[in-house]
DNA sequence: ACGATCTGTTGGACCGGTCCAACAGTCACG
DNA sequence: CGTGACTGTTGGACCGGTCCAACAGATCGT
């Protein structure tokens, strides 16, 4: 006894055996009835639930998982808990988890592979029936689990779809014209794009950028610089962008956190924004819009990402595979104080 | 079997029954070895160990949990994953907990009661054998754990110690003075105080501020303006301050998040920071880092306080109840550009 | 009056591990 | 050579649920 923790399991809490013999009949009834099976009497329905709160009965999930042959519980992996982005998609996929019955495990990326690799090991052991993942990053051991054929969602990505493998997206081409648009709208011509790096997801930020100059006629005032997702990337890609023979008056940047760095930039430089010149962030992150950053941006519908990602995901696992569909959102122009009309020279 | 969904436990992991098969030993053997006893002898655990790898056996956690009664999980409230130093303090958690070789499972409060509370539950039904929380509020679900005798330990407050509750947090009274001190010795005198509301973690900080004026003979400088930790907070807070009969040449704010607001009130009144008025935060998150913010703040040691309250637990729930012990780590000061000496006047 | 059907309930096998009592075999010691 | 201690291994009870086959009793049609 003495080598046991004290704070183990048998210290008292009560079984459904113990809410059985308070409420006079056999332990299987009581599972029939907390699981809120119509064949059970309502009369009996009543008195075993009163049996249960008064003994402040739990269900124990872990039984519960092992003798169901099903844990109605999905594994979320977040690239990043730093980058507020994922924060907000998180929030919505926890809350449709929850209304729709399941739980959710999360676990975090991290450059520590070892940690990283123990805690998609921990998805798997607590027998997960789904996985949702955000980030451009797919970590490695998710390519098993996938493979494995335990269902996922991507979200903010679109892979090649199976039917294990569904993604929720935003249209990014559709993003960037609009940021593209407004600049134009507000009179700006000369718009740069500091680039997100060479991963998909900026890849598609910069052909739409193209795209949209090009559809406006501005294809002599294409200009990509190379940067990336960081606030220091932003910085440096925006410093290249600002010492140029002819400098541009507007910057398209390819994420909020990198667009930060570039009002830094802007700043060391000595030039106004968006006197001097006008920024556009991409995603919509609360970051952007804490008054002293004021970011314009484009904003992802975050939350309703995370809520699509659950939906889908607890669907397909309660209804078998389905059509295999792709989710693809519409971002919205979020307009604050980083960007004006060009000064008239 | 139809009814049934598809992505279910039988599919087919192996089973430790499998491994032993393979093997040609017994499954309690198997097991034994793979808990790594000292009791097996070393050519029977390198076959057994064989075995497992070639078929790809993961034990199952939900098994193991059950039949050890000890799910070796502990369960991570945290009250805001938006706010970047409580994913500071979760990387500290988390890795010293994978060390110790604990799972954890991470909770978010929410605004939803109904959420917070099933989150919480979860935690319960998962059977968690200690509690890790951080933020100032104490979700009301956490008391009932924490009598249900399931030690806790919360990060950032300092509660009545109990048997089973444990505590890790910085010398609030030092930052403070710390951060005072920075500006006494830059020349200030007239240092003026944002507060982060009235609960306990701000009260404290107020009263350090307080103190160490007072210690600099500066008693008839301490203003206190009542604010809170948000960003809003600051702004309004910093505001007021400004528009003062007499302004401060220097603040120190309840927290970065705060201090983000003050920059941007004090750009709204324009003045410069740090040549008109110098601003110093606390908590040292990475926030407050970012080139285009570059505040000077009082640092904790986030993550190692997120060490410490793992290895506190862990330590707890391996070795039983010792002397109830209370971190108590050591605040740093971080020099950045929001402060400098005052303008001669 | 009798089987068929339906409703409500039950015992017990089962899930995949852990752990304990029991045991076979080896070795050292008196 | 018998005995006790130690090493390595095993069968089986057990954890707290789920779920299935079986069943008792009521209702109904013929």
């Amino acid at each position: 006894m003495e080598r046991r923790s004290r704070w183990t399991l048998p210290s008292g809490e009560p079984t459904i055996r113990d809410v059985a013999a308070k409420a006079g009949v056999s332990k299987s009834l009581v599972s029939l009835a907390l699981q809120g099976s119509s064949r059970v009497a309502p009369e009996t329905r009543r008195s075993i639930q009163r049996a249960a709160d008064e003994l402040g009965y739990r269900p124990n999930a872990i039984a519960r998982s092992l003798g169901a042959h099903r844990s109605r519980t999905i594994g979320v992996y977040v690239l990043d808990l730093h980058n507020p982005i994922y924060v907000d998609i998180l929030d919505g996929v926890q809350a449709e988890a929850h209304r729709l019955d399941y739980r959710t495990i999360v676990v975090m990326g991290s450059s520590d592979r070892r940690i990283e690799r123990a805690e998609l090991d921990k998805l798997m052991e607590f027998r997960v029936e789904g996985l949702i993942t955000m980030g451009h990053r797919l970590p490695v051991g998710a390519r098993d689990a996938i493979s494995d054929s335990c269902p996922a969602v991507l979200v903010g990505a679109e892979p090649r779809l199976t039917p294990h493998l569904l993604s929720v997206c935003t249209d990014d081409t559709r993003g960037t014209a609009l940021a593209v648009d407004h600049l134009v709208g507000l009179g700006h011509s000369a718009i740069a794009h500091v680039t997100g790096g060479t991963n998909s997801v900026a890849r598609k930020r910069e052909r739409g950028y193209v795209q949209a100059m090009e559809r406006h006629g501005l294809h002599e005032h294409i200009r990509c610089i190379p940067g990336g997702f960081t606030d220091e990337d932003g910085y440096h890609g925006t410093i290249e962008a600002l010492d140029a023979a002819v400098r541009p008056t507007a910057l398209f940047v390819a994420n909020d956190f990198a667009a930060i760095g570039a009002l830094a930039a802007a700043a060391d430089r000595g030039l106004d924004v968006p006197g001097d010149i006008s920024i556009v962030g991409y995603d919509g992150t609360r970051l952007s819009g804490l008054r002293s950053i004021g970011l314009t941006t484009v904003a992802q519908p975050l939350t309703d990402m995370g809520v699509a990602a659950s939906r889908e995901l607890c669907s397909r696992l309660d209804d078998g595979p389905g059509a295999t569909r792709r989710v693809r959102m519409s971002p919205d122009m979020m307009i604050r104080t980083s960007t004006a009309p060009p000064r008239k020279s």
